[in-house]
DNA sequence: ATATGTGAAGGGTTTCACAGCC
DNA sequence: GGCTGTGAAACCCTTCACATAT
């Protein structure tokens, strides 16, 4: 209830299912491709091959956003990459911001798959006074104090926070209250926004985690599975819990104090 | 078929659905917070709030682990976090490599949440001959000769990728060759992988295509839906769609040629 | 009294398989 | 003949609601 609400359907859109919408960019891409290397025509199978998909699930997507498509030919190229920039609102050219400009923000203002998809980098963001005036990927940055000014005069709606995570709400806040409705959040918190505001989030130690958890399962399969160990521990065991937590936590909390960049609000 | 499997569930792990894996992380980001406040035990609904997810989903997804909780009081703090680490395979470190050190590359060489997690850098590798030497988070980079070599010997099974997209696959069968089974890839493209390898992808354009699909919808919805436009367009139109397809792309193209970064193979 | 653990219901997504159209 | 578009089946995930345990 008080937990701000991380990803919604917003609106529920016009009947496009939220799995489609997230496929659409993968078939643009291929797409572009296509186009580039001139290709007028492509099946769903070669289609689906080139986004990585299964060919039925894509000509359902696309049945989603109509009958795009020629039966015993395939889908013009040119077209269907009209259709989808459309559907995905890539005809129209979205200013954003960068909040953040360490490592990351600023990988992601020199990120060139940011401009080549309608979205524009309208400023960089950042709350250390030094940085401002310096030019990061031929912008300059400037400081949080403009940040209301920034949003409202380039008709911001979509922002990207790049900053420690403990900063993060904060920054995320005061995007909201000067009107942003869209946030691309790389800071490992959990944001809460009003309703209408849309969340999406991207952590990358997340998905290294994932990749350790199959790792582990494939090296346990070797020797069989070693399911003593990993079958539910009875409860007696919880005593000795405090020395093995404090081994894992010394070895998380690691060398140096590298734990602040991870800490939440 | 000839397509890469690009998400597997690799072994169908042991009972643990997909979905909660990939939640495991946030539960363990919410726990480790709470573990530094000392808080001893937390109840469902608290600790859903903090993950940003909701009570009865956390349950069941413990609900696979085992059962770890106490009926009347809640979870104790120190406990599961032990418990998350070893399912998750963070009880032991893993050193990972990252190949292709541009802005990305450094900016996640110099991430904290890898080494935090558990995830060691044990080296940077740049095809680039400038590179080769030069320290980047501290560690020198290596060039891309040494990459077999580097794999070999630090035993390493995690791969990140974060090269220009047209070199990508060709870095990816040289890691997969050199023994790894787990990448993670930044670059714009569909990697294939032969069967027991998992590919897990970040693209960062792709969340902010999906963020401006919902944002198109609002912005459409003050005025009602403006649905003319959107019905399926009769076949007639696809004639008028090659300047209109053009006007997308050269909005796309841009400025100067920023398309490299994206293009794949 | 309170909060977990879990069958059962519900909703969404993927896959199948084939009718329909070129 | 070949390929799209789509009902129907299968599958997975989420949510509900309450039995169960402390």
């Amino acid at each position: 209830m008080a937990t701000g609400r991380t990803h919604r359907p917003a609106t529920r859109s016009r009947g496009i299912p939220e799995a489609t919408v997230a496929r659409l960019p993968l078939y643009l891409r291929a797409l572009t491709a296509l186009s580039e290397r001139s290709v007028p025509t492509v099946s769903s199978e070669e289609l689906a091959a080139a986004a990585g998909v299964n060919s039925a699930k894509l000509r359902k997507d696309f049945s989603y956003l109509g009958s795009y498509g020629t039966r015993g030919v395939g889908y013009d190229v040119e077209y269907l990459v009209y259709q989808i920039s459309r559907e995905l609102g890539l005809t129209q050219d979205w200013p954003v911001v960068i909040v953040g400009i360490g490592n990351l923000g600023a990988a992601l203002a020199n990120y060139g798959g940011f401009a080549s998809r309608g979205f524009r980098v309208a400023a960089l963001i950042d709350a250390d006074p030094a940085m401002a005036g310096k030019p990061v990927a031929g912008i300059a940055v400037q400081h949080t104090d403009e940040l209301e000014h920034i949003i409202g005069s380039n008709g911001v709606s979509i922002g990207v926070i790049a900053t420690p995570a403990g900063a993060a709400q904060q920054v995320c806040d005061r995007l909201v209250a000067a009107g942003v409705t869209s946030i691309l959040n790389f800071a490992p918190t959990v944001l809460t926004v009003p309703d209408g505001v849309d969340v999406r989030k991207v952590d990358l130690s997340i998905e290294l985690q994932i990749l350790a958890f199959h790792e582990q399962r494939k090296a346990g399969e070797e020797g069989g599975p070693e399911s003593g160990a990993a079958a539910p521990a009875d409860r007696a065991e919880a005593a000795a819990v405090g020395d093995a937590a404090a081994a894992v936590g010394g070895d998380r909390k690691g060398p140096d104090g590298d734990v602040p960049a991870v800490m939440p609000a």
